[in-house]
This record gives structure tokens, sequence and C-alpha cells, in this order.
DNA sequence: CGCATAGTTCGTTCCTCATCGAAGCATTCT
DNA sequence: AGAATGCTTCGATGAGGAACGAACTATGCG
């Protein structure tokens, strides 16, 4: 019977199906509207705008409304993190998966995680950013290197543009169990990857899907 | 409708208040039997034993059997790490805290938990037996020093009488995030305490409430 | 305006699951 | 052996909450 933040209640809001499949489909990082919910969860409109109002009344989802269509998404990147965190232990301890299909292939080797990259290839950059000493970290803290703005600058990203958010952060990875970067960093080069069109996003779904020559690019770029 | 680990029975597993608090209570490190757990949850001891068995069967605790007490543990540190990132959450977005009544207060003095003391007092208790060398502890382990046998003789308390049980244990406060005295030891000290009628049990309560008198002998004891 | 689309609110139904008392095992103490 | 302790299982009860249809509000379109 012990006090402290109620770990309980919003737990509790994830561990309704419909819910978490909402919350699932919104880890894509892009905003969606009720009915799209509704369809993702499996559930009849009404249903879907119940559980929305939950998730809005304990501050997992925020709202926007834009004419007579309602744009929900996720309240932040701690609450992505958190469903990662979920997801990691979920998949840990998961019933006996069955062989992984091609689609689950290709989200362990690349994937979108709200607005940032995760994966294999999001852990591997990480490693050699830190390995070459762009990004210095200790523990779960992750900072800018000495040579990091000329190092990012040289490939079109401004590290110090959005002051509100960290500019980097570590992000726990379920399919490896190691970090990859979050914060403005990693969302600024998740954009670059779409920009540059070495990668294209799976229709409905968080993978993310290189094409040979763009995964040689980010190799030579991130991986070099 | 998508597929993918299931979160949902994951996070449903932690997002019913007794589970939360026993899962809350595991995170110290310490494993803990299910009548501790079962007053931790302010719960029945079959309630609870349900509550743990679904934890089991959900892959997030594990269970060590000695004797005729069993010892539930967290499954491991992704599953702590995923507390974590929920309580962060439940933290940024719960900033509801009441003010705390009275009760609260004396909770966060004194209680007892279990068999034994708890509360600031207990934690400052701990770390003066430690700074005096009467105990040592490495990380959660904590033994009993050379001086100890003399040290709690001289207070009429025989730390080898009772062999079944560890005579020393961590336990994490809540309410300091902090270890306190458990184990056969801490026991006696909370029995010699009732005895000597230093303070009193709060009636349907877990609060322990010291008298200015014997406030005043417990810190002549313990903490000078 | 009227009609269509997007979403919320209401009321009802239904089912899961948390809870506890009583009884049943298992282990240890005497 | 018998008693005591620690814990689990069983069965009955009850409350919460997830679900949907129908009715209601709001925005956009012709």
């Amino acid at each position: 019977m012990r006090e402290g933040p109620d770990i309980a209640r919003i737990a509790s809001l994830v561990g309704d199906p419909a819910r978490a499949n909402m919350l699932n489909a919104l880890m894509g990082g892009t905003a969606l509207t009720a009915s799209e919910l509704a369809l993702e969860a499996g559930v009849s409109l009404p249903t879907a705008s119940s559980h929305l109002s939950k998730l809005i009344e304990g501050g997992l989802l925020t709202v926007a409304s834009q004419g007579r269509h309602r744009y929900y998404g996720l309240a932040g990147p701690q609450v992505a993190g958190m469903i990662e965190a979920i997801t990691g232990v979920a998949e840990a301890v998961g019933p006996k998966r069955v062989r992984p299909g091609p689609r689950d292939r290709a989200m362990r080797v690349a994937r979108v995680c709200y607005d940032h990259l995760a994966g294999e290839q999001a852990v591997a950059m990480l490693d050699r950013l830190v390995a070459k000493n762009v990004l210095v970290r200790d523990e779960q803290q992750i900072r800018l290197g000495p040579s990091a703005a000329s190092h990012f600058a040289a490939i079109g990203i401004d590290v110090y543009t959005k002051p509100r958010r960290p500019v980097c952060r570590a992000c726990l990875d379920w399919s490896v169990r190691r970090s990859h970067l979050a914060g403005t960093l990693g969302a600024a080069i998740l954009d670059k990857i779409l920009a540059e069109k070495w990668a294209r996003r799976e229709k409905d779904s968080r993978a993310v899907i290189f094409s040979p020559p763009g995964k040689q690019a980010f190799e030579r770029v991130f991986l070099s």
C-alpha cells in the first residue's frame, strides 16, 4: 500500500488490447485520426473514441483539431520510450515466437520509433558515432562530442537548431536490447534518410526499408 | 489490428494496483516472500498468491523455493528497466500529488515493513550502523561487522539465536528510496522498540509512532 | 440551407477478473 | 508423531470496464 507515481494507472491504460494497438500504430510517429485508429484497433468508432479520451486524460496522447478531423499523437518521446521498453519485455518473454516472417525481419533491421530510427542499423550507427568520438556516452547519457558540430554540418544537419528537446537521448531497442539514438538529432537523421530517399517506409508498418544504393550511402555516411 | 509482441498482455500485468505495488517493492533487487508482498500490496495472502502466479506465468517474476519460503524476484534487468520507464511516465504525467496528510507523514517517518522497521528512522539507523562498522554492506548484501555481537548484546539482542532466516537483509524503502534493515536482526530491533514502549503501532495502519522519550532513547541507542 | 462526414455522449449489456474465506499441501520445528 | 508456519487452490461474490447501437454535436460541401 505504497505511495508514489501511479504506475498501475499508466500501465492499465496500455494494458487494454485496443489501446495497445492504437499506441503501437502511433509509434510510427505520424498522428492519426480517430477513424484510422478505430480501424487499427479493430473496434467501432464509439469504442475507439472512448479509449482515446482515456489516453488523453491519462496524458499518453495529445490531440490536435484540424477542421473536422482530430489528429491523435503520442504525447512525447518519453511515452514512446516506455512503449519500446514494454515491447522489449513482451518480445523477450513472448509466447514462443513463430518463425519471424519477412516483415518481422525488416522491422528488426530498421524501423521508425516515434520520430527516429530504431533497429539493428540504428544501434550500429550509434555504436559507430560513439566509437568515432562524435558522440560521447556515459551510461544512459549521450552528449555531443567535440567534432559533432562539424561532422553533422558536413551532411547537412545542424545540431544546434532546436533547443527545446534534448539533442541526444538514448532509447532502448527491443530487438537488440541495446540503445539507439533518439532526441532531435535522432529525428534529424531519420528525416535525412527519408529526404535523401535512401529508404522508404513500408505502408501500414513501422518498418523502414533501405534501397541497395541507399544502404550503401547510409553506411558510407554513418558507419564508416 | 497489427501483430507483434503482445504488449497489452505485459502492460495489463503491471496495470493492476496490487501487482504494481508488488513489482515496485521488488525494484529494490531483493527477493521477497509471498507474505511480505501481500502486505506490501495490501491484499490477502490468497489474492497475492494469485497475482504472483500470474506474474510468473507472464515472465515478469522468477521464484526460488527455499525451505518453506518462496522468494519472488524480478525476472531481470529488462523488466526493471520497463518498470522504470513506466514510473517515469507516471511521474511526468501525474503531478497531482495531494499534500501528504498526517498519517502519510507518520508512515514516511516510521512504519512496519512485515516484521521490521521501515521509513526515515529505519534508513537513518542502518546508515549509522554501517558508519560505525557494526554492520558491513556491499551493494545489497549486509553482513555483521566484527563488533556486532557485543554491540547488540549490550542492548539485549542476541544476533545468533535464529539461524534459519538471514540475520541481515536490505529492504528498499519506498519513501526514501534507500535501504533499511530487514532479516531477523531487523525484526529483533522492532521487537525491542515495541517491547520497550518507545513507540506504539497505529491501529489498522503500518505507521509506528514514537513517544518523545521513546524517540530520544532510540536515537541514543541506534543513532549516536 | 440541406446533406454528408467526423466524432462524441449516452445507456445497456455482458464478461472478465480481483477479492477473500475455507480448505488443502508442503515444510519445519518440537 | 503432532503442531505451526508458509503458501496455493477452490469456489462464490461482486465491481469495473469494454463493447456497441442509437442519438447528438460539429464541420465541410454543394
